[in-house]
DNA sequence: TCAACCCATCGACATTCATCGATGGATACA
DNA sequence: TGTATCCATCGATGAATGTCGATGGGTTGA
């Protein structure tokens, strides 16, 4: 029996009878989704971890020898960061570059401190 | 031309070589990886606001209600909040009060405040 | 002008995942 | 004892996703 921390639960509910969920916003749930689809794979956290920790901006190519995947393959990985706004990028002859995003939001970016740090 | 921001990039890079990367560790990678992948998906976003906001524990049948989905789907995603670590439960007669896990890591249980609230 | 490099996009493929119906165990109440 | 409720698990199915090779556009330097 584990009783710890049971005992101040409601016992007495009703057969058949159910409560009510506190209200969450569909336009938060959506938003922050998205979010953490984006999050959810590693090679993304890498690139996004590299990113915040970099003294400079990073190219498609550097991500690609560091990590051992294809160029297409980290391209697309990039645009979806880019699509969820936390990156962007600026062609500089032959390379793009690519950083955080300057104007994050400011609760994304206190997630990402947490996430990141 | 946007060169806002552009100025400082190193502009001269040399051709067939790319920078190295921030190091990040695998390990770090695997747990946020799982925890994001926890957290990727807006039927548990939902649940885990609601354990957030809630008063007092829930039950599967209190979302089966209040979110249009299956019972087995529900218990599905609970599963994998309760694998990720951030859930707990207790059985208590007929029912199973699920909670907000009770002893979270600092940093995800400070990335969750950020996340939901 | 041509070759080399950087990168985005497309199509294909295998894997993962969300969802459901069906089933069975556990508990409580009549 | 039997029935109703709560829940976890299993197998199946369709959708989403990560990965790659192939391709082509854009830019630079020889």
């Amino acid at each position: 029996m584990d009783v710890v921390g049971v005992k101040q639960l409601p016992v007495i509910r009703e057969r058949g009878v159910c409560c009510e969920l506190p209200a969450v916003s569909d336009a938060w749930v959506e938003n922050r989704a998205e979010l953490m689809r984006a999050l959810a794979d590693p090679t993304r956290l890498r690139m996004l971890a590299s990113l915040w920790n970099a003294t400079g901006p990073i190219c498609i190519c550097d991500f690609t020898a560091g990590l051992g995947l294809t160029q297409p393959t980290i391209s697309h990985h990039m645009a979806k960061l880019k699509d969820a706004g936390l990156v962007e990028s600026h062609k500089r002859g032959i390379w793009i570059y690519y950083t955080l995003r300057d104007k994050l939001p400011t609760e994304t970016r206190e997630l990402l401190s947490k996430l990141l740090a």
